[in-house]
Parts: structure tokens; C-alpha cells; sequence
DNA sequence: CAGCATCCGCAGTGATACTG
DNA sequence: CAGTATCACTGCGGATGCTG
């Protein structure tokens, strides 16, 4: 497949498709798909799935992804408000690919591990 | 599939999983592995291919993935020097993946930006 | 050509406090 | 619960200069 082809490449420093790679990719982007990936969460459930994540970085992270139409957001107005997020049809089609890439990755760390051993013992450590 | 039972758990924040997706996936891991499955390059190449990237972003993002084992780096002692960059094996399992979620963001740009102008007309604006 | 060393600004990030 | 607001800090990443 021909990728200069396409309206837009990713190769190319300004074009569009760079943001939302980067907001699809990015360390805490990339866990949240996958987390929703397996279903609907709400805010603290998804930020204690995400371990690590801050209150601000998640709440940063779903405003992007919502805007790029990959996330949807359901409030409801009760009391205490309950808010849910899922993942809208495009969401669902990139989370696939995205979590077939992190599994991929997951699944080789043994090789990665051992990679890492071996470039460390060959230069000097550091 | 259930990653619960995979020996790394990228979603623990102490897995060094994390680590190596963010190398894979991060702005310039990504762009760089994403041109090395179209073959082999030479560092300069490279900088050209991933437009806007400088040669220390390069040359460090390089280093991490040689040592992830994802990139072969072959050094030829001439004069000039030659310095070659491959995909290895293991990273061209990855970045097929990869690649396969850097084209459908791609495809999908125009819902992508369809979807922004909606959210931004409803919110006012920025 | 293929890099490494150094400096440095500022945006991304996290901790904390506060609101509806 | 579901966020927003504020602030201090770090380290990403660009620019520059130098080496083999």
C-alpha cells in the first residue's frame, strides 16, 4: 500500500494526522483506549484501572480523545453525578489495532529484556 | 483474550512493558520504525524521512530501540563513514502492527476532523 | 557523513486544593 | 463522584559547536 497516496501523511511534520496519532499513542492516550477497550468505565474506575495516571491527565486525555471522536461521553445529571465513557465505533476500530500492538509488545518483553541485557553487557553498562 | 494472565501487565505502573511501548509508540519511536519497514536507511535518511525531527531526538530515539532489540544498527568502518538501520525480526512484528494503526488513523482522518468541528461548534470554540 | 556534548527554555506533568 | 484551578518542577527537545 501506497502511503503517499493518501490525503494525509504522517510523515509530514504539519500534517493533522501527527496530533491524533500522538493523542491515540501517547503514554497515557494509548492506556485509556486500551482500558476501554474492554467496556464502559467511569472516571475513577478508569483512573484506578490506568495506575499511575493523574486526576488531570486523564481528565486532559478523554477531553482529546472526545474531540477526535474516538471516546464517548455520557453524563448523567444525577446526584451524585455518574458519568461514562466508551468507546465510539472509530474508537473501537484504532483500540483494536492499538491493543493488538500492545500485545504484541507485552508478549515479547522476555526477548526485549533480554535484548537490553545484552546490549548493557557490551558497552560498558550505562 | 486476557492480559491479566500475560507475566507482563502494561497496565501496572511498574511494568516495564510501559517503558518499551512509550519507546515504540512515542512521537518519534513511532515515525521511526514506521519508515524503517519500508527498508533500510542510513541515519540521514532517516532525519529526512521523519520530517521535523532533530538528529539528537533521532539519534536518541535510535539508541532505545536498538537496545529494546527492534533495530539492527550496522556500522560500516569506510571513510565516510556508513551506518545502516534495519528493522530486526522482532521489530518487524511490531511495527507491522504499529503500521496498521498508523494507517487507520490516517484513513480516518476526515471523521476525525469532522468530529472536532462538531465538538468545537458545540463548546464555544476552542 | 554520523554522530556526541552542552546549554537552556518552556511545555508537559504531577501534587494539592477547591467546586458542583 | 467528577471534575476544574493553580502552581512548582522536571525533563523533553531544539540549537549550537565539535569530533572521527
Amino acid at each position: 500500500m501506497d502511503l503517499d497516496a493518501l490525503p494525509f501523511d504522517v510523515f509530514a511534520k504539519d500534517c493533522p494526522s501527527r496530533g491524533t496519532l500522538e493523542h491515540v499513542t501517547g503514554r497515557w492516550g494509548a492506556l485509556t483506549l486500551g482500558a476501554l477497550h474492554e467496556g464502559s468505565f467511569r472516571f475513577n474506575e478508569l483512573r484506578r484501572r490506568v495506575d499511575g495516571v493523574s486526576e488531570k491527565m486523564l481528565s486532559q486525555t478523554l477531553h482529546a480523545l472526545e474531540r477526535d471522536g474516538l471516546v464517548h461521553r455520557e453524563a448523567q445529571p444525577t446526584n451524585p453525578p455518574r458519568v461514562d465513557y466508551t468507546l465510539t465505533p472509530l474508537g473501537r476500530e484504532v483500540s483494536e489495532r492499538l491493543l493488538a500492538l500492545i500485545q504484541c509488545v507485552q508478549g515479547r518483553m522476555e526477548d526485549v529484556l533480554g535484548a537490553r541485557e545484552r546490549y548493557d553487557e557490551v558497552r560498558g553498562a550505562r
